[in-house]
DNA sequence: GTTGACGGCGTACGGCGTACACCTTACCGT
DNA sequence: ACGGTAAGGTGTACGCCGTACGCCGTCAAC
């Protein structure tokens, strides 16, 4: 194993790219620093002069792909604007499927991160948002300023469409789930089948949220005097 | 190690409930196989008698707290109804702190999760609600309807007062994360001192949604033909 | 040419989840 | 009373994990 045989040598930055491609393809799951190690034709201490151990390898991976997202995009009100940024950061975590949870299990902000929180809070202060408000906006928003949601039938690797057996008894048992379940959100809401458009979801509560931010802010709202 | 020395049969409610009371204790990461065995006094491969592997542990334990939330309480209209239950579920959050993470990472539906959300279904459907309204909204209360939402500036540990320096050049670099955190909820906003009442903005975000959500319901929302 | 820093290597430790084979107890029908 | 059987408990062992520590080769600056 020749340090510079052809591989030349690492740094940070390539340690990072390796984690973040690696990662994309076999999941957050599979990596480890023995096997991005291996990845990179490298024993596995060898990482540990570029990345302090696996946390900060994680925070550094977050932050290389954080900026993918660009500076934020003005699209003339806020509300467009917000919601342009929101969209688009969903996007990168669909690109990026391991992100949500390793942003759901950072500790630290980084400055990038902070940034990102930064350029979209400035959009609600310019627009005339009182501070409070838009304390509460961004609270309100959680998680889905990051662009993702948590949502409550998230099935990573989805269920086989129950048997008609099945069916029979979860609708006698869980006649609610299920009736809900049936309906598929731009199809004519036939049987389960994939079960809904996510875009649709996330768009719909985003919206929802948005309107009744809408409201407040045209109606000055202030926090209640406790 | 007598089997039956004083301490008596393990049976699966032992193992979970053990795990649970050791879980609530010493946090998510401490616990393992190994360590709740030595808790109970028995060899680590003891627990496969009782719980195929670590995650039917976790899911045991998901399973068994679910179950402190008692059958749902009619209070009267959908609102009242739904606003108490997920307050509720958020006590039972902030109890086993533990169950978040749990929950966000389960990947079977258990019986008693689908009935929580059967339960909370039926409320909306009760109330008159179609089901595609049923089905969004659900949607959009995300993981809300379980009693959390994932916060932006979530800490576990908070980070203590930045010194004048610091603050001077966080306010410099990210001028307006500062204005937003030094915002506190129901205090006059006044320096940073913890920031913000989570309560409080669990209840406006969520208050925000069931507003939406009553509009959309009176007006008898259908989804838009694509 | 020497020196120092940096990158990479090897070994080793303690922890994890769990497969597998075995032993012991408790309880059952006879 | 007794033998059988399943359920509960044990011991050993494997392969993974993250990473502390010490050593060595390479290369740049002097």
């Amino acid at each position: 194993m020749p340090p510079t045989a052809e591989r030349g040598r690492l740094n940070r930055e390539r340690v990072l790219t390796a984690a973040v491609a690696y990662t994309d393809e076999h999941g957050l799951d599979a990596i480890s620093m023995r096997r991005l190690a291996a990845e990179l034709g490298v024993v596995p201490m060898a990482l540990y002069k570029h990345v302090a151990d696996k946390e900060a390898l994680l925070d550094g991976m977050a932050d290389l792909v954080l900026t993918e997202l660009g500076p934020i995009a003005d699209a003339g009100d806020w509300r467009s604007t917000v919601r342009a940024r929101i969209l688009a950061a969903r996007e990168l975590l669909a690109r990026h499927r391991w992100l949500r949870r390793v942003l759901e299990t950072r500790v630290q902000q980084t400055p990038t991160m902070l940034n990102y929180l930064d350029s979209l809070i400035a959009v609600f202060r310019r627009a005339g948002f009182s501070d409070v408000l838009t304390h509460h906006v961004m609270h309100a928003l959680g998680s889905r300023a990051w662009g993702f949601t948590q949502e409550l039938f998230d099935d990573p690797n989805p269920a086989p469409p129950p048997t008609p057996e099945q069916l029979a008894f979860l609708s006698q048992a869980f006649p609610n789930v299920v009736a809900m379940a049936a309906v598929a959100a731009h199809s004519d809401g036939s049987v389960i089948e994939r079960g809904c458009d996510d875009q649709f979801e996330f768009e719909f509560a985003l919206d929802l949220l948005l309107d009744g931010i809408s409201v407040l802010q045209a109606a000055q709202w202030e926090p209640p005097r406790n």
